[in-house]
RNA sequence: GGAGAGGUGGCAGAGUGGUCGAAUGCGGCGGUCUUGAAAACCGUUGAGGGUUAAACCUCCGGGGGUUCGAAUCCCUCCCUCUCCGCCA
């Protein structure tokens, strides 16, 4: 969430920021500011009664310790007193700051300066576009029909089993997935980032760390009986290893990679764009995270993004980077980059990965610090990317990568696989 | 699922209802000593809020209660650990 020092100080500023996202957030700011200035002169008020009830009781400790019970009697009965006057000033200090809160946490992050202003995906900027598209041969085709025809992935199986959204791979299918997972988990490894599994359930205090609750409640499928939510994101495990965490100024970055199923619900995102494997309910990705100095977290960004693009390249994939616009980035982003793959029989780009920059909005939830060169605690940044995300990079290696005699398997991918041809 | 134990500062581990934010040990940091290091010794070392700086306030799993005063007593919830059962 957003720090609300920073709405204090500069509220100009916050609502002017969150504009770039199309947002009007002046009447927010200005009620957080009342709201705020009450709740503080409340509190100062209440923390002298504390203090003149704190002084009381060691006066009546002293008195008692010396035998000298009627003495106390007195300074008994202004206790008593002060207690009343407690209770309503704690109430309302909790009360406001409980209202203030809520409001500070409805907002979403405040852009960088440097993301361009819009309301939604079309005013995104395109960056660049790596490759070109490929030439596919007459009756090329989709790749959902890919998979039926090759018997690599099976959706039908899925819907039996479990439901729409949750396809089952088969034969050389579940192995080219298989294989991206470790050719990524190991190219992270190569960059640096920490290899790790983790659970792929979590607690609230989890959720709401990275910023999914209490908003996006219902993106996640929640497990009542025991109180947790399926995770949409490795993001949402790794990054809340550093929940409640100080870490040394040396220690930054953190880098961190891990494999993990996604679950999501999307409600009420079926359509037209939604076949095959273009959205689903359960996905496997490659996710990084780093936790780093507020002073490189920009830097950070371009070289996350950077390394991301190396892995579409290897796999020899047309793509284009798109930089968010204000209106089309998460909530809890500051800047945010995605890039999308081409997917040759579909005509059509498919996000692939997002990389954003999440200054201190999830930290400041998480209060994961580190100790700066003054020796005071300090809020880090964090970032994280998906690193790859699969389903449609197997839909656009289907079916860019077709030919007449089966599906040709990237380079890169062969040592892992076993085999270079899905026929 | 059954039975029991426990949740205190980075870790370990004390704590009689009354200067307890909390003994002690380890670790960390600074220093003395040393050519250097180790050892030893001395000092220092939780977080958040507040203040120019202090004072001061909050926090001993969460919430509620008793009391002038709660880490300590009561209620409640959560979590962890051990044993048994079941099981990958």
């Amino acid at each position: 969430m957003i720090q609300l020092q920073n709405i204090r100080q500069n509220p100009e500023e916050v609502i002017q920021r969150l504009s770039i996202r199309g947002i009007d957030a002046a009447e927010t700011v200005s009620q957080i500011v009342t709201k705020d200035k009450q709740a503080r002169e409340n509190r100062t008020r209440m923390e002298s009664l504390q203090a003149r009830s704190n002084q009381l009781a060691r006066e009546v400790g002293e008195l008692m310790k010396s035998g000298k019970r009627e003495e106390a009697e007195p300074l008994k009965q202004e206790s008593v007193q002060i207690k009343e006057e407690l209770k309503g000033l704690q109430d309302s200090v909790e009360s406001l700051e409980t209202e203030v809160r809520e409001l500070v946490v409805s907002l979403p992050n405040t852009p960088s300066t440097t993301v361009p202003t819009g309301k939604s995906a079309e005013d995104n900027v395109t960056v660049t576009t790596w490759g070109k598209e490929p030439e596919l041969h007459e009756g090329a085709l989709p790749h959902w029909d890919l998979a039926t025809k090759y018997d690599i992935i099976d959706f039908e199986l899925g819907v039996k089993i479990t439901g729409a959204g949750f396809p089952v791979y088969k034969g050389k299918g579940a192995k080219l997935q298989r294989a991206l997972i470790q050719f990524f988990l190991n190219e992270a490894s190569n960059a640096g980032y920490l290899e790790v599994q983790v659970p792929h359930m979590v607690n609230a205090d989890s959720g709401f760390g990275t910023g999914q609750l209490p908003d996006k409640e219902g993106q996640m499928y929640y497990m009542p009986l025991d109180d947790l939510y399926m995770i949409p994101t490795a993001e949402v495990p790794v990054t809340n290893f550093f929940r409640d965490v100080i870490l040394e100024e040396s220690q930054l970055p953190v880098k961190t990679t891990g494999y993990t199923p996604c679950f999501r619900r999307e409600a009420g995102s079926y359509g037209a764009h939604v076949r095959g494997l273009n959205r689903l309910h359960q996905f496997d990705k490659v996710e990084i995270v780093q936790i780093v100095h507020p002073e490189t977290s920009y830097q950070v960004l371009e070289d996350m993004h950077a390394y991301v693009q190396g892995l579409l390249q290897k796999l020899g994939l047309h793509y284009r980077l798109l930089l968010l616009c204000g209106g089309d980035m998460g909530m809890a982003s500051a800047k945010t980059y995605d890039l999308e793959v081409w997917s040759g029989a579909q005509q059509r780009w498919l996000e692939c990965s997002s990389v954003s920059n999440f200054e201190t909005f999830q930290t400041h939830r998480l209060k994961c610090r580190f100790r700066n060169k003054e020796g005071k605690t300090e809020l880090a940044h964090s970032l994280n990317g998906s690193a790859l995300a699969l389903p449609r990079i197997v839909a656009a290696i289907l079916e860019n990568y077709q030919t007449p005699e089966g599906i040709v398997v990237p380079e890169v991918l062969r040592p892992y696989c076993g085999f270079d041809l899905i026929n």
